[in-house]
DNA sequence: AATGAATACAACCGCAGCTCT
DNA sequence: CAGAGCTGCGGTTGTATTCAT
């Protein structure tokens, strides 16, 4: 009698759990919330999960109770019961059913399907470059999964964009570049993709990595910000005219494409360097050098970019020297000379 | 030649804005 | 109207390469 009580006790408490349970995700919030959930990104670099992988652990634990639920209810059931609980939870049987499903064959999808992260293979390069040759670009999610390709939408799409794409322009950042990005940059601040619009061939990516390597180690070296007056001034008095210098005397020792512009200015004094920094502001004149780029990237080839590069003085490493920087503070005093009307570098 | 530091840059991440359902 | 998915942007990190000792 007593064990028969206990049994029924349990039966009650099994089958009460269960509905308990049930009940509480008749709503399902949880799909939404936990979907939304994020770890630190330490926990997911210790982990190793990519976020996919992160929205389908829930899914597990919500698969494992259900058929937990069902043994439970079967077990305990008669089947009189347990048509009387199919008859009333059916709605909420044929969302869970469905969902369940679903997951499953999503989840058995990205599976097999596991991302990869990290540098691109080469074989991963010739599949997403022939995948739009032939279909084309956009909707990268499903490119990459059309592709056959086991990386995430968001990969391929910076993977094109910022290496494979065809009109990408290689090799060193030139003075002519150099000078429009800290012109531009003057100008607009961190606004990587808007200033790489102007740089024919260059990513906004490849113009951060610039910015971060090469300008601001010359921030570093003078022991002050980016953003701080003293760099300010050494870009204006120093490595403007310089890079200016560098692009005339290629100018006037070969026939670059940049000379069209170029050759307007004359830094041997302060103020017609002002005044073609004044020209060079200017939208008409950026354009030029826009245009000079633009009818030379897509006849040279890699090598020949690379001879313009050196040609025209190549990396902006020699532009300064440490006597340069020992000397700053004498060229700040033709701070009066630099005053152009309508000129504003505002770094 | 070995090795540690510095550099360059490819790749990733989070977020915001937009569109579609 | 809310939510999901997609795209683009800017910041950050990981790692291969180069340089200095």
């Amino acid at each position: 009698m007593a064990a028969t009580k206990m049994r029924c006790d349990a039966r009650s408490v099994a089958k009460t759990n269960c509905v308990a349970w049930l009940e509480s995700r008749l709503d399902a919030p949880h799909l939404t919330r936990r979907r939304r959930e994020k770890g630190s990104r330490e926990e997911k670099r210790r982990v190793g999960m990519t976020r996919l992988a992160r929205q389908i652990t829930p899914n597990r634990s919500i698969l494992f109770h259900l058929i937990a639920s069902i043994t439970l209810l079967l077990s305990h059931l008669s089947l009189s019961r347990l048509y009387i609980y199919i008859h009333q939870y059916k709605f909420f049987i044929s969302y869970y059913l469905k969902s369940v499903s679903t997951l499953l064959i999503k989840q058995s999808k990205e599976e097999i399907m596991e991302l990869r992260r990290g540098p691109w293979t080469v074989d991963e390069d010739l599949m997403l470059i022939n995948y739009i040759a032939n279909h084309g670009g956009g909707q990268w999610n499903s490119l990459a999964r059309s592709a056959g390709l086991k990386r995430t939408g968001k990969s391929c799409r910076l993977r094109w964009l910022n290496y494979l794409r065809p009109d990408v322009r290689r090799g060193n950042i030139t003075p002519q570049e150099q000078l429009l990005i800290l012109e531009l940059h003057s100008l607009w601040g961190n606004k990587w993709s808007k200033i790489a619009q102007h740089l024919p061939g260059r990513t906004d990516n490849e113009i951060k990595n610039y910015w971060r390597t090469r300008v601001q180690k010359h921030a570093k070296q003078l022991n002050c910000e980016v953003n701080s007056k003293k760099f300010r001034d050494t870009v204006r008095y120093l490595w403007i005219p310089r890079l200016v210098e560098r692009i005339r005397a290629a100018s006037s020792s070969a026939s670059c494409p940049i000379a069209t512009f170029s050759s307007s200015y004359n830094s041997a004094t302060v103020t017609a360097t002002a005044a073609a920094a004044t020209r060079f502001s200017s939208p008409t004149v950026s354009e030029c050098v826009t245009d000079c780029y633009s009818g030379s990237t897509s006849a040279q080839g890699d090598d020949a970019i690379r001879e313009e590069s050196i040609m025209c003085g190549g990396l902006d490493e020699s532009i300064f020297s440490q006597r340069d920087y020992d000397n700053y503070a004498g060229l700040v005093e033709c701070n009066n000379l630099w005053s152009v009307e309508g000129y504003n570098w505002n770094f």
